[in-house]
DNA sequence: GCGGACTGCTTACCT
DNA sequence: ACAGGTAAGCAGTCCGCG
């Protein structure tokens, strides 16, 4: 099969015009001089050439929903406006003459006209007459002024009716989508993919490469239902197509405070900006400066390829800083939404910029950008499912310089002076290296954060500033609305889906959960070789596909369906209809596992189509593995847990029918948690027999995901070591790996892991056992000698979960800690990572730079060595207080 | 008035 | 603002105990 470039397309690659190349040149005044005439807005011409729909909004002015193009030949971005007459609305269950009685909605200056329309409602299961209520703007629909649209209908219909009717029974729906979002879907525009404008009209752009492989990739899914096969389609054309080079600047600003541990207020603005970087990815490297008297001249150098730019007036950098957001369609800040940009915009507003010379608009949470398109990365960074799914929590702290460290090895600058006492060259440094670590954060593998963003905005079908800031939540939610508007479906409210799908019926575990989740087995204690884990890839998206499951079809109406019962619950599901969260979840889920995953792992494709397919299938497994979350998580829209519950229970039932298969077929199950289990020494027969009676009961596929030469169990649940052929270790919930405990217990543990490692053997357990007496003993004795290196080494490091004063129930030992360190004047906020060690004196605990040595309280810190150490030791034939006791022979001989 | 048993809170982890 | 399940340590409470 022949493989496909990325780069064989020409426009993928930025090949700079002579516009492009006058933006490589070194800052000059008659660069700035073009800048300024450049004319604003960036109107597409009447034909375009290829370009990427990176964002959509709303423009007051014309009225019109508009897309920003950006064409990656030039690094341009152009705007196109709606042609379509493409209006804001909502729909009711109200008629038009009914509607025509509320003088506030007639007369209401937004109101524009009635539409009759057919829908489908998927909760009553038929096609249902709907009134289209357009208005003049977004804001007359659901603006945040009292009186709107979607207010006023309810509020005022029961008051002019002629029979009585409560506000309940009327509806109004799809009253709350982002006018600009309703605008994609309407006109099918897929924000990220490739398009032209032609003759003024916004046309999607084939490419025949991409398409041939669509093709292909549908190909390939030949058991799947023509149903699925068009969605395995849509869902590839979205993933194949090529990615630009996204040309762009990373941004970061210092301000002068007179208080130098408290930042400046960016609402207020009230000090001067003293720095500015600009890190382009065009090559251009700058360095602003404000020239202030009190400031010296320094004596370290930066590199040869940044500029200093000196200016005497403050005014006049931040014209040039604006310059730069004039010109550059995509924009890199480490937390410019709260700070950079807004600080930058209010500053210009303070000197009396006027509106149209400020490249900012401020928004309650965001700054967006009038050109172009601004990447906030901490937003990004910040996002739970990022963290944990995309970067496997590589980073602990969202921070410049922890994200930096963890992702590019690159570090903050430390400074030893408070910033308005650096010399030029001090501040330049400094400054220039936030900017350049902002840069590289979305460079590195490849543009692998841009592109991610990309790919993401693609699924989400969402433009890229919203995608990189909001939660994967809503990312599902808009591709499953796109949905229902390209089907014609009512997009149902959350009440309404709750009021007939709400109730759940099993009971959690934890107190205070709405249902019962996963299965975890109790494990065999002890050590086990060649042990082999197999599990279900991706078991609920699985499920959701396999079970028809989505808020339609749990509980439907059809009583032909209430047999089709869900095991362990009273629900039932739909047999006639398939669930539109079973077709998209579930066509998803088959293209990564038998698409996207392989092909990222295989190494005889080119490494740049592998590092494409590797962010795909990786963005794919975020979306997939909050999958059914969502369905928990009373925030999302399509709120309806009886769907999840649903899928936890058949989950449950899946892994308990393997076990039993698994035991019958005579093979021991050592362990097990809610979608693996763990096999003791089976044949390779065995495993085949468990594969092939999985495929075809439950129709779900069941691999080995991993063979562990030999595994660790304690009699603890989710807490294991696993050692695997090529001697890499698994550690699993075992407190040795937990990021808070001290560094010197983890080093201790950490020297086990690697004494583990070389086990091979059962009889090589015996010297190893011996060597781990050695590993604990030893650290044993340099606590009771206060031995360590230094006191961070014994600092436990834990996380500030809320704000200080939001601990009334108990006072933990970090909050402890952090009201210590409050009072000698240190600002903490929810997410500061607290360091602390345990002293002799009350209140037993201690900010760690305050402590000193002697006054450590080294029994608690035996006590937690033992209590690490306990979840191995068990296992091994070991006991700690034997290790010790030998100690204490040695010390008296 | 004190100590052990117990519950609840909090964090970090697993899937 | 994806879910529930588990481990661990500590804070706080309750109850029995002449």
């Amino acid at each position: 099969m022949a493989q496909r470039r990325l780069d064989e397309f020409s426009y993928a690659e930025a090949k700079p015009s002579e516009k492009a190349r006058a933006e490589a040149l070194p800052f000059t005044e008659a660069v700035a001089k073009e800048r300024k005439q450049r004319a604003f807005p960036p109107i597409a011409p009447e034909n375009l050439p290829p370009s990427y729909s990176a964002s959509a909004t709303y423009d007051g002015k014309t009225r019109k929903a508009l897309i920003k193009l950006y064409e990656p030949t030039s690094g341009q971005i152009y705007f196109w406006y709606d042609n379509t007459e493409h209006k804001p609305y909502c729909l009711t269950n109200l008629s038009p003459y009914e509607l025509e009685k509320i003088n506030r909605l007639i007369q209401h200056p937004g109101f524009d006209h009635f539409e009759i329309v057919e829908k489908f409602d998927p909760l009553l299961n038929r096609n249902v007459k709907a009134t289209k209520v357009v208005a003049k703007d977004p804001l007359a629909i659901g603006g945040r002024a009292r009186g709107c649209i979607r207010d006023i209908i309810p509020e005022e219909f029961p008051k002019v009716s002629e029979t009585p009717i409560s506000p309940e029974e009327i509806k109004v729906w799809e009253s709350k989508i982002r006018y600009y979002q309703s605008y994609i879907y309407d006109r099918n525009i897929w924000p990220g993919m490739i398009y032209e404008v032609k003759n003024a009209n916004l046309v999607p752009k084939a490419l025949e490469e991409a398409e041939k492989m669509v093709k292909h990739i549908r190909e390939n899914f030949k058991d799947a239902t023509s149903e699925e096969q068009q969605y395995i389609e849509q869902w590839a054309r979205l993933l194949e197509y090529p990615a630009p080079k996204f040309r762009r600047v990373a941004l970061d600003i210092e301000v002068y405070s007179p208080i130098p541990t408290r930042m400046p207020d960016p609402r207020e603005a009230a000090y001067q900006v003293v720095c500015v970087s600009l890190y382009g990815s065009d090559g251009q490297k700058r360095v602003l400066l404000l020239k202030r008297e009190e400031v010296r001249e320094g004596t370290e150098r930066l590199s040869a390829d940044v500029t200093l730019e000196y200016f005497d007036s403050e005014e006049k950098l931040i014209r040039a800083v604006f310059d730069a957001l004039w010109s550059y369609p995509f924009v890199i800040t480490f937390n410019g939404d709260d700070f950079d940009l807004r600080y930058l915009a209010h500053r210009a507003q303070n000197f009396g910029f006027r509106r149209d010379e400020i490249p900012i608009e401020i928004g309650r949470r965001v700054c967006l950008l009038k050109y172009g398109v601004h990447i906030d990365l901490y937003k990004f960074f910040f996002n739970r499912s990022i963290q944990i799914y995309a970067f496997n929590n590589r980073y602990r702290d969202v921070t410049l310089d922890d994200v930096g460290r963890a992702l590019i090895g690159m570090e903050k600058i430390r400074l030893e002076k408070n910033i308005g006492e650096l010399t030029y060259t001090e501040l330049a440094k400094y400054c220039f290296r936030d900017a350049e670590i902002a840069f590289k954060l979305t460079s590195f593998e490849d543009d692998l954060v841009m592109n991610l963003i990309l790919v993401l905005a693609r699924i989400s079908n969402m433009p890229m500033e919203d995608v990189s800031r909001q939660g994967v939540s809503r990312w599902i939610r808009n591709f499953m609305h796109r949905e229902h508007r390209r089907r014609n479906m009512l997009i149902p409210n959350a009440t309404d889906i709750q009021a007939t799908k709400g109730k759940t019926a099993t009971k959690a575990i934890i107190k205070g959960k709405k249902y019962k989740g996963a299965i975890v087995v109790e494990p065999v204690p002890g050590v086990h070789f060649n042990v082999a884990v197999m599990d279900f890839p991706s078991l609920y998206p699985s499920i959701i596909k396999v079970w028809n499951l989505g808020y339609q079809s749990i509980v439907c109406p059809h009583p032909e369906c209430r047999s089709n019962l869900i095991p362990d619950t009273p629900h039932w599901v739909c047999t006639e209809k398939r669930a539109l969260e079973s077709l998209l979840i579930g066509s998803l889920r088959d293209l990564r596992v038998q698409w996207y995953k392989p092909k990222s792992k295989d190494k005889t494709l080119p490494a740049e189509l592998r590092s494409w397919y590797k962010i795909i299938q990786g963005a794919i497994k975020v979306i997939l593995n909050a999958s059914y979350g969502v369905f928990g998580a009373e925030s999302f829209d399509l709120y309806c847990p009886p769907v999840a519950e649903a899928t936890a229970a058949i989950g449950r039932h899946s892994i308990t029918q393997i076990i039993n298969k698994a035991k019958q077929l005579g093979i021991q199950v050592l362990y097990g948690d809610t979608d693996s289990v763990f096999l003791k020494n089976p044949s390779k027969e065995q495993i085949k027999e468990l594969a092939r009676w999985t495929e075809h009961e439950l129709k779900m596929s069941l691999d080995v995901d991993k063979v562990y030469r030999y595994a660790v169990f304690s009699s603890r649940k989710k807490n294991y070591l696993g050692v695997l052929e090529d001697g890499s270790v698994d550690v699993k919930g075992l407190t040795g790996k937990k990021r808070h405990i001290p560094l010197f217990i983890k080093k201790a543990f950490d020297r086990m892991k690697e004494r583990l490692a070389m086990v091979k053997t059962p009889a090589d357990f015996e010297t190893a056992k011996k060597d781990i007496n050695e590993i604990v003993r030893d650290c044993y004795i340099r606590l009771k000698r206060r031995e360590w290196e230094s006191l961070s080494e014994l600092a436990f490091n834990v996380v500030l979960g809320e704000e200080l004063e939001h601990y009334t129930k108990t006072t933990p030992q970090h909050v402890k800690a952090a009201k210590i360190l409050k009072e000698g004047g240190m600002e903490l906020k929810a997410g500061d990572l607290i360091s602390f060690v345990k002293v002799i004196k009350e209140p037993r605990v201690k900010p760690v730079e305050l402590a000193t040595k002697n006054e450590i309280d080294v029994d608690k810190y035996i006590a937690y060595l033992h209590s690490t150490f306990d979840q191995v030791l068990d296992a091994l034939g070991l006991d700690f207080n034997e290790i010790i006791g030998l100690t204490k022979l040695e010390r008296f001989m």
